[in-house]
DNA sequence: GACAAAATGCACATTTTTTTACATTAGTTA
DNA sequence: TAACTAATGTAAAAAAATGTGCATTTTGTC
């Protein structure tokens, strides 16, 4: 492999993840650490990444730039949703077009998302709209979807379900409230509930994430069942009962580590 | 993890908490109760939060006030649209369905229409959408149109043109970046014109407005002829000539003092 | 104010990472 | 092919980060 072309997946990586160790570098790319240093300290030199003790970190404008635009969640959740979205996000392939619908964990799957070139993008997350209009890359097209306004800056209701359905879509991101055996994936907001309901019969693969705190829980409205997820994703909090139950009811379930 | 990362973790944990304590920190992210206070003694010193007994809390700053939508035109040029959006508001009776599209004239009269109770608002700017969303009052309805996001925070396109289609509008207002006796009402932006003139086929009422720097521009697309508006509204800039010419064309003629 | 519990910061040991210097390999030019 | 240059690898010394034990300070409670 050229050097270059090595200077190149480095940064590349360290942007997607917003970090990486040198060790972690030298052992993918199959070089000496001293190797992935000298990379560094070239592409820092450039100002396109940040050196630091360890390894290297994406520039502190783009990290900045991604800011928690939902409140109050533990660190701890947070942890979990960024693995989850992290496992999520193998899904995407360049080129394709995707729905990111509102909610945190989505979200955490939007930051990562953004340095995937070619993606068609369709959201009704302002949030997510904010990313990509900040930070996208040029050959992604970014559609919002309209709609009312909720408290957390999503768009629901009518104009929100005519907007995805005039679109063809590869893979739709969605985040719940609750998942449960009966009760299957729920919201406590009706109208997010309606919304949800509408574009998941348009959409070709659903992928689901949720947390394990979300096992047991059930919102007000249900608005898939658990059947409907071509692929769940979670974390290793959940238990081995729930475990059991999903595998044998969703299409596809990923447990990832936190 | 990178202790890189792991500072800008805790940093981002306490902001949003506005505070976290030593033991839940280390607990979370797996590392001695030192190094959280070496961390955080690093980030105190940056004056991104403050160290107290126990923890750390976010530092007291940082309440940004509501900023201009839109870049700093002259303060000539701001009076003379605040003149012609007061008597554009005019127009909107309470209860009313009404359209605002993007730009800074049209900004100001969204300014004064929060407080008029009873719209039904539709808009393809997000400004717009945040003023509402921020100030509006809990008996006006806001439908934030979605589409491609233009660099003023504007939406165009497809998706734009279905969302206005769908709904009935009593009064469209928009502004314009030329008017010209014989290119009619124009902008540079191809997808806004589009966007536009699809609107303006729609609606029941075009108010345009546009102060006297105006007159004689010619954008690269027009998509409104003068006659086509049935209100158009301005600044007693304009010359004689251009006030007798529009006069005779627009549905009805506004000149304001400034 | 006195006491116990909790939190702090220092000193030092240990581990990890970085730097420096030099050897080796690969690629280029005459 | 020899000579040269650039890139990479290796190893030891230096620096940085982290963890642990302990004396000291702060906090909360009676």
């Amino acid at each position: 492999m050229l050097a270059a072309q090595r200077q190149s997946l480095i940064l590349q990586e360290i942007t997607q993840r917003s970090g990486a160790r040198i060790s972690e570098l030298a052992e993918i790319l199959q070089v000496s650490e001293m190797t992935v240093r000298r990379d560094i300290e070239l592409l820092a030199e450039q100002g396109l990444l940040e050196k630091v003790h360890g390894g290297a970190t994406a520039v502190a404008s783009k990290i900045t730039a991604v800011e928690p635009p939902f409140q109050s969640k533990s660190l701890r959740e947070q942890l979990a949703k960024d693995a989850i979205a992290a496992r999520a996000a193998l899904e995407i392939t360049p080129g394709s077009s995707i729905a990111l619908m509102g909610g945190s964990t989505v979200f955490a799957v939007a930051k990562l998302a953004v340095t995937i070139p070619g993606l068609t993008i369709v959201t009704n997350s302002l949030p997510v709209s904010d990313l990509f209009s900040r930070e996208g890359q040029l050959n992604q097209t970014v559609v919002l979807t309209g709609g009312l306004r909720t408290p957390t800056d999503s768009f629901v209701g009518e104009i929100t379900v005519q907007a995805f359905s005039s679109l063809n879509l590869d893979l739709l991101f969605m985040g719940t409230h609750g998942m449960d055996v009966t009760g299957g994936f729920s919201t406590p907001n009706l109208h997010e509930a309606d919304t949800n309901r509408a574009v998941i019969a348009k959409a070709r693969r659903l992928i689901m994430l949720a947390d394990h705190t979300k096992w047991g829980e059930v919102g007000f409205s249900t608005f898939a069942k658990l059947e409907d997820a071509d692929l769940l994703v979670t974390d290793s909090g959940i238990t081995k009962d729930a475990a059991k139950i999903l595998k044998n009811t969703v299409g596809e379930l990923a447990i990832v580590e936190t």
